[in-house]
DNA sequence: GCATATCCTACCATTTTGGTAGTATAATGT
DNA sequence: ACATTATACTACCAAAATGGTAGGATATGC
């Protein structure tokens, strides 16, 4: 039950633009990985989920970088989260994709649909602007 | 951040005691397999895992099997599926092995302790009992 | 003494994790 | 123009974790 570096890796990332958010700059990858000591190359796969995701403004070439399109309120932990790691399910018989068939007969499956949903409140309650 | 199926079927197998607890008798890994199709093989080591922690009462031979030690009400599903897991923290720079040396200047390892947080509070909110 | 349980150790295929490597493309300063 | 420094994208890969199997030893009841 453990949230893997690419959800953890996303979040640092994530935090480290939310600090940069005011001065309105580009922040370079190697910025982040130098300042992290974090493997530039493996970020890098790591923000092009984010990125894809829309969650970021790019520039390319020199003196260019990445920087949060929206202010860092707007950014949900959890959905943070979500995007890196898939989802965020504590079973895989909870979510959309994989829905059990037995859950009607399961007794145990609303433990899991309750685990899920604190976790669910948490990680939606913090935005980056908590962690700046 | 998913519980395997070591978490989830301890949980399975101790529910099934829970429901036979009442009647005294020892109910046997083979029943349970079956009624819950899940490999016998696996449950088998599944159990060893409980059994080492004195969860259960065994009888073998003939007419044997597994009945738990105290009621229903005493086991906390946050204490089967941390013996289970291993540990149900979040990310690895939580708990006693190997805390994190640089959670000081972390600005993220608050977000984390409040996350494990709900979820002990969770887990350790609900006992075999509640599911039976 | 046989059938049916648990106990214990070793093995193993597949998947996931946590990366690396290399190349293409874009912008900028000089 | 062009060297420098960014991002973008695709393919590969070693190590660890996951989800089991296999087989024999041991205990108990009838």
């Amino acid at each position: 039950m453990k949230v893997s570096t690419k959800g953890r890796y996303a979040l640092i990332i994530m935090i480290n633009l939310a600090k940069n958010y005011d001065s309105g700059s580009y922040m370079s990858l190697k910025e982040i990985s130098d300042k992290e000591n974090i493997s530039f190359k493996y970020l890098e796969k790591i923000i092009g989920i984010l990125n894809k995701n829309n969650y970021l403004d790019v520039q390319r070439g020199n003196t260019g970088g990445y920087r949060l399109k929206e202010d860092p309120s707007k950014y949900k932990i959890g959905d943070i989260l979500k995007v890196a790691e898939g989802d965020l399910t504590p079973v895989s018989c909870l979510g959309n994709h994989e829905e059990c068939k037995i859950k009607d007969k399961c007794t145990v499956y609303p433990f899991w649909e309750g685990l899920y949903s604190e976790i669910n409140e948490y990680v939606n309650s913090k935005t980056l602007k908590d962690y700046i």
